[in-house]
DNA sequence: TGTCGAAATGATATGTTGTATCTTTCTTCG
DNA sequence: CGAAGAAAGATACAACATATCATTTCGACA
C-alpha cells in the first residue's frame, strides 16, 4: 500500500453506513432524497453522470426527478466526501471511504469506462509540491490518467 | 528545469510558424481557417472554449463561424500537439512547443482562470508507473492543479 | 403539539458544451 | 480541365450544468 495509515474500504449497507455518518459529522441531514441519489450513485460500476443518477432516482422513487436536484446533491457529496467528480468524463463515483481524505488518482479505461481509484499520497505530494514551488497556492490537485484497464487489454 | 532536452518556448509568429511547421510535418494542411483559429486561441491569456473562438474568430473573419468547425479544428490541434485541452475547465489552450511531446501539468488558478503549464517529465513518468503498476496501459495522463496563483494570492 | 424559520426539494427555464449528418467548397493531382 | 478526397458550412440536436422562484419538510422551541 503507498500511504502508511489503515483505513477501511466499505461496501454496500456498510458504506451507505460510512456515508451517512460522514454526512451527519459534518452538520448535514441524511434525507430520504440523499440516501437514494447515494444508492443509485453506488449501484453504478462506472463514473456515472448527474442524469444518468437522475434516471436511476427517478426509477427507484417511481417519479421524476431533475437533473437540479441532483446536482445539488452531488456538490454536496462531493463536498463533504461522500463521492468524487471524475473531471474528465464528467461525472461521478462513490467514494469507498469517505471517513478520510485524499488526494485521489483515477485510472479510467477509454474502453469500458471504468474508473479504479488510486491513493498514493507520496505522487500527488509531488504534485502539490511542484506546483507550490512555482508560486501557486494549492486548493486540489487532479491526476486522471486514461488508456486501458488490464481486462481490457486482454480482449 | 526539471527536464533535461533543450526545447524552445515559441511566441507571436514564431509560434504560430511552430504550429504550422508542425502540422505539415503531420501531414496536414494549413489552411486559412486553421490559422485564423490558432491566432485566436493563441490570443487568449486564459483557457479559451471552443465557443469562446468561435466568437473570436467570428468577429475576426467578420461572418458568423459554427461551433462544430471549431471542435473539428481544435481536434485536430489537440492530435497535433499544437493545442492543450484543459480538462478540468472544458477549454483549450495553444502550446507554446508544439515541437515536443510533453505530459503536461495546468496550474489553473480559481481567481482569475489563467492556467500556467509546467513539464516535469519526472512527475508524470512517477504517474505513468504508479498506473502501469496497477495493471493499467497508460494513454495519457492528466495533471491539473486548481487552487490561486501567486498574483491573486497577493491580492 | 402547533407554529415559525431555516433547510431541502421541486418545477421550470435557460445557458453552455459537444456531436451527428449532410451539403458545399476547396485542393490536389492526373 | 475534371475527378477524388479533404476541409468547411449549415443545421439540428444531445449532453452537461446552472439560475430562479415556489413548495415542502425538518427541527427547535414556546
Amino acid at each position: 500500500m503507498a500511504h502508511a495509515h489503515s483505513h477501511v474500504i466499505h461496501e454496500g449497507a456498510s458504506l451507505k453506513q460510512a456515508a451517512r455518518d460522514t454526512l451527519e459529522k459534518s452538520g448535514q441531514q441524511w434525507t430520504a432524497m440523499r440516501a437514494s441519489v447515494f444508492d443509485a450513485l453506488a449501484q453504478f460500476e462506472r463514473p456515472a453522470s448527474a442524469y444518468d443518477i437522475a434516471e436511476a432516482v427517478s426509477k427507484a422513487e417511481g417519479r421524476r426527478i431533475a437533473a437540479n436536484s441532483i446536482y445539488r446533491i452531488l456538490d454536496l457529496f462531493v463536498a463533504s466526501n461522500l463521492a468524487r467528480r471524475v473531471e474528465s468524463v464528467n461525472a461521478y463515483v462513490a467514494n469507498a471511504h469517505p471517513d478520510c481524505q485524499h488526494d485521489c488518482i483515477f485510472l479510467v479505461c477509454d474502453a469500458c469506462g471504468q474508473a479504479t481509484h488510486i491513493d498514493d499520497d507520496s505522487l500527488s505530494g509531488n504534485v502539490r509540491r511542484a506546483a507550490e514551488k512555482a508560486g501557486f497556492s494549492v486548493k486540489r490537485p487532479i491526476i486522471e490518467v486514461h488508456g486501458t484497464c488490464a481486462d481490457c487489454d486482454k480482449n
